[in-house]
DNA sequence: CAAATCAATTGATATATGTCAACCCGTCGG
DNA sequence: CCGACGGGTTGACATATATCAATTGATTTG
């Protein structure tokens, strides 16, 4: 592994103030492997192995069942994935594929474990994390049973507008397909309620949004820290 | 605090394993307090000063937003709610409010951090109860996206059947109007989701359920492990 | 006991969302 | 350049779900 990921890891709120021989015997037992887009990481179902770290591109967890699938949450760089498995030993709730090339580091699972019970840094982050995670899926899932999928987009074009920086005018971070997944619709609906969302000054050319009447979107998504604010 | 009570904290797997004097520390900065029904015990948005344990009775977990409002989660005694906003210092995400008369206890947040960073053995608890919370999480969110609302009655009918020892016969643990805001639907739509599944020998007489033809419900249902098992 | 209350149900209807088929329009490879 | 392909869009339609109003039946309360 080339030193610069080394540390990039390292800066993760996960590792950044565990001991360093600790870090050091984590990172040795890793492995660091280049995927092609598509590929299919782990399969939900299967025993948990390996804590997954993305460290370029970009990984979508999904589920299926009968037949049906959805998209449950995008990875970016630089983040893991499937700690709570991981933690737990049980197996994979979704399974993760690539979405583009992607370099993901695997870490083996029991080394993870084994350092929790040595290093009480680590063990004070990774609860922090878990803590964090649940309680994203939290917000999620009050979004999903509270709002209409109108709401949902006007809330999401919002979110992913502070994202990138607060600009009028910003770009779609992945496909509609799987915007629509995400966002518990089918993809001919998203493309209505993209429709449905210019009334209130939302404008859209490809992957390309425009916000052309901020305080009318708001007042429509009525977007509140506890369901959009992924920080706290 | 009763003997007996104290007790039975004790046996929760959170503080199984703890140090005695650290669980005892726990204990002493602890309130015990009965609360009649429907009294809300905890806002969204509030800061979370105290982890609950429930007692005796029950409590749902709920959210609002723009003046509608969900049932997120019941919690039954001897269990805790609220571990993750109590570990992140952050602001409870979900409302809480007794269903019947009910003693619940409460511990002071910071101490419950405090402990956790002095003793390995609860912080360990602590890893894997909120690594169970997310999982859970994640099942339910699966439940919504995934299944109709049909879909998430049958197998919710049969994990209730489950929970109550597995006969045919059994009863509903709530009133049907929360079961409906829990299985994310309208209680009018939860009566004629009954009645879509008579076909499949599913029975109802007032909060008495009974199941007719159990594998030709399973066969709708499809029950899956990692939706619809609580214990993985 | 009678009145009031409330959960549950039912029917009629409106709205939201999904499905299917067709089409458009870029991209990519021959 | 052409044609195949795939994502996105659109329209027509079906289905799922919510809403509203009315009724029932059980329980509570004065």
């Amino acid at each position: 592994m080339p030193d610069s990921e080394y540390r990039d890891i390292r800066k993760l709120d996960l590792f950044a103030q565990m001991a360093d021989d600790n870090f050091t015997s984590l990172m040795r037992g890793a492995y660091v492997q280049n995927f092609p887009a598509q590929i299919e990481l782990i399969t939900e179902g299967e025993p948990s192995d390996f804590l997954h770290i993305v460290i370029s591109g970009s990984v979508d967890l999904f589920s299926t069942w009968n037949g049906r699938e959805t998209s449950m949450a995008t990875v970016r760089p630089i983040s893991t994935f499937i700690l709570a498995a991981t933690i737990k030993d049980a197996p994979y709730l979704m399974s993760a594929r690539t979405l583009e090339k992607s370099r993901i580091a695997l870490i083996p699972s029991q080394d993870v474990r084994a350092i929790f019970d040595a290093d009480m840094n680590f063990a004070r982050a990774v609860v922090t994390e878990l803590a964090q995670c649940y309680r994203s899926v939290i917000k999620a899932q009050k979004d999903l049973k509270l709002r209409t999928s109108l709401e949902r987009l006007a809330n999401y074009l919002l979110r992913q507008q502070r994202h990138a920086g607060g600009a009028a005018a910003f770009e779609l971070s992945f496909e509609k397909r799987r915007l629509a997944s995400v966002l518990g619709m089918t993809p001919e609906n998203l493309s209505r309620a993209f429709k449905g969302l210019q009334p209130y000054g939302v404008s859209v050319t490809g992957t390309r949004i425009s916000i052309d009447n901020q305080a009318d979107l708001e007042r429509f998504a009525k977007p509140n820290p506890l369901i959009d604010d992924f920080s706290t």
